[in-house]
DNA sequence: GCCAACGTTGGC
DNA sequence: GCCAACGTTGGC
């Protein structure tokens, strides 16, 4: 099983926006980015952890524990010519992106920002921390992911 | 709103 | 296949 993090801007969708869906669950689209497609369609699994991250906001930090509850299946908001996540390259053949569905497991006790990330060391190979980190789905280890855990719950 | 960093596009 | 121009991301 793997760790991941997934990056939401809170006025588009937001922890609490998942919250309020039924069962917690929702598709997780609008993913244009190869690196962030290839993880999701060739490494995640129905199973593995994701965090749930504001980004573009006053506070962007680590909000949520999602579990991933359908593996990569066709994004089709790139075939909606009305919709901001539309590719004009896309076919019903190969809309050429896809996306996962995902379900709130618990919003985190607290709120880890990116400055508290920032500031432990044990943190620093994570890819959200390099200078210019703009995947929107990263890997995270295990041992990052347990380090984080532990400090959300303290 | 600014801007650095990065990804993508397209002419050659 | 290079690389300049452009678009996007995302912290500040």
């Amino acid at each position: 099983m793997k760790h991941w993090l997934m990056k939401s801007e809170p006025s588009a969708y937001s922890v609490d926006d998942l919250a309020a869906q039924p069962n917690k669950t929702d598709h997780w689209d609008g993913i244009r980015n190869y690196q962030a497609r290839n993880f999701m369609r060739d490494d995640m699994k129905i199973g593995d952890l994701a965090f749930f991250y504001h980004s573009s906001c006053a506070e962007p930090g680590i909000v949520g524990i999602m579990e991933v509850v359908r593996a990569a299946y066709s994004d089709d908001s790139a075939l909606d010519s009305k919709s901001d996540y539309f590719d004009p390259k896309a076919t019903a053949e190969n809309t050429r992106w896809v996306m996962v569905d995902v379900r709130l497991k618990r919003k985190l006790k607290r709120p880890i920002s990116l400055q508290e990330l920032k500031s432990h060391k044990a943190l620093t190979g994570m890819p959200l921390l390099q200078r210019g980190a703009r995947l929107s789905i990263m890997p995270v280890t295990k041992k990052q992911w347990d380090y984080i855990i532990k400090l959300s719950d303290r």
